[in-house]
RNA sequence: GUGCCCGUAGCUCAAUGGUAGAGCACUCGGUUGUGGUCCGAGCGGUUGCCGGUUCGAUCCCGGUCGGGCACC
């Protein structure tokens, strides 16, 4: 259920409320990244902390836990405890980072410089993707750790139970669908092949033709799972549902996809909303400058009403370049991934937290988040992050990332209220401003 | 006092009679639907000191200084 309360005159942006059977997500809005079912480094008490209205997580990383839970009640331990909204994807952009990304070392958001050492030949040895779905090799977790675990004995008994399974695990949109019920999301993601940048016009067409057949899919696996939950949940004999779209089980939504060809983006904004998906997620690579290009091309044929995820962005600038294009939910590992890697976000900058052993200074001035009311200055923090004690370092990457995730939810808080105030624009332009990326 | 072992990058250690390597640390980049301390690059040395053998010694030999162990 999404009403959108206001629309900015004069930028696409928009104030909405998106209602969850676990709260209300007050959008725009950035959804924090809990892959495993944890935001890394935060306990789960933490989470409210952060003002983080919403949190995702990754059907293929939670893929042998979900299909041990017996019923379709919500199971996420962790999040659960926080009691807040949770979304899943698909396990699409696995497809990518997994099948792709890895192998040929290349982000989704294309640099120069990858271009320049673009390959001719496109290796893709790790997945094979077919009509059905996609086949993922080796996927198991302890075989990307072998060097890390090395010194750990038990490691070698993992190891050999590792080596007798299946080395080929597949992933198709309807084991996708079952995994997310499983998981019991308030949003899930239709399946979808996410390419890389450096796919051509030839294979994206092929990928959105597969993506576009699994969209169909995933509402019919969808409506069918709403029906059995529906069925239960009254006791009633017969499957008639009692309940719209959206509110028996978790909503789903379907993600446009196309790369960076226009053609193919219109296509797919065009394909994906005629389908009664409850929200359109947008999903695949960009070149570095071509998103707002992107988000021109589709969104116009996008139906107003429904929410719109940008999958898989944000940094500041490009949150307030979707926001204006008129996206209501991002995601993205930004806040939490550079915490843990002791870059710190604040109002006028990100700086490196190695970089202040000589200087006591505050975090951050006039920051509200629980780290920086605790009084904690980059000198302090530093000597965590230096710290030869695994627990004092845990503790430093523990506070990056408080204040780094309340930093991005508090952003998005302060363009909610610019929204509000018909001030969009004057606030992104004197955010930008100030604030040296 | 006698015997044995060890002195190599800021730290922990490799190596070989033929241009001395790694990890950590340090410096600088990077990170966009996360396989949790990541990825890439750079800086860094008169191999304790003095002599000898050798075309060539970090390595072999003698001395010396420093550290450790054992014994008297």
């Amino acid at each position: 259920m999404f009403n959108i309360v206001k629309k900015d005159k004069y930028t696409k942006a928009r104030l909405g409320v998106l209602s969850t059977p676990h709260g209300k997500i007050q959008t725009p809005s950035y959804v924090i990244v809990a892959t495993h079912a944890e935001v890394k480094c935060l306990k789960p008490s933490d989470i409210k902390k952060t003002k983080t209205q919403v949190v995702i997580c990754n059907t293929y990383h939670l893929w042998d836990r979900a299909l041990k839970i017996q019923n379709s009640k919500l199971k996420i331990q962790g999040i659960l405890r926080a009691k807040i909204p949770i979304m899943t994807d698909s396990g699409g952009f696995q497809v990518f980072s997994l099948g792709f990304g890895k192998e040929n070392k290349v982000g989704k958001i294309l640099n120069p410089v990858d271009k320049r050492l673009a390959k001719s030949f496109i290796h893709r040895q790790n997945i094979r993707i077919t009509a059905k779905g996609v086949r993922f090799k080796c996927p198991d977790f302890a075989q990307a750790k072998l060097g890390r675990k090395i010194e750990d004995p038990r490691f070698f008994l993992r190891e050999a139970r590792v080596k007798n399974r299946e080395d080929w695990k597949f992933l198709g949109p309807e084991l996708s669908m079952k995994i997310q019920e499983k998981l019991g999301a308030d949003i899930i993601f239709a399946f979808d092949e996410c390419t890389s940048p450096l796919d051509g016009f030839d294979y994206n067409k092929q990928a959105l033709e597969r993506t576009h057949a699994w969209a169909k899919v995933c509402l019919r696996e969808h409506k069918k799972n709403q029906l059995r939950c529906s069925r239960n949940e009254v006791g009633a004999p017969t499957g008639t549902p009692t309940k719209s779209v959206g509110e028996a089980s978790g909503m789903l939504f379907g993600i446009v996809q196309g790369g960076r060809f226009k053609s193919l983006r219109v296509k797919s904004a065009k394909f994906i909303s005629s389908l009664p998906f409850d929200g359109i997620g947008i999903g695949g690579s960009f070149g570095k400058d071509e998103m707002v290009e992107t988000l021109k091309w589709i969104v116009p044929y996008l139906p107003e009403e429904k929410p719109r995820h940008l999958l898989g962005i944000g940094k500041v600038e490009d949150i307030f370049n979707a926001v204006e294009q008129g996206i209501d939910l991002f995601d993205c590992v930004i806040p939490t991934r550079e915490a843990r890697h002791g870059r710190i976000y604040t109002k006028t900058e990100y700086f490196d937290i190695s970089k202040f052993r000589n200087i006591d200074i505050p975090l951050e001035r006039d920051c509200g988040c629980s780290v920086c009311l605790r009084r904690m200055t980059r000198l302090k923090l530093y000597k965590l992050f230096k710290s030869t004690k695994p627990i004092r370092q845990a503790q430093g990457r523990r506070y990056a990332t408080l204040h780094n995730v309340w930093f991005f939810n508090n952003l998005l808080g302060e363009i909610r209220r610019s929204i509000k105030n018909n001030r969009f624009k004057q606030f992104k332009n004197r955010f930008l401003n100030q604030f040296k990326s």
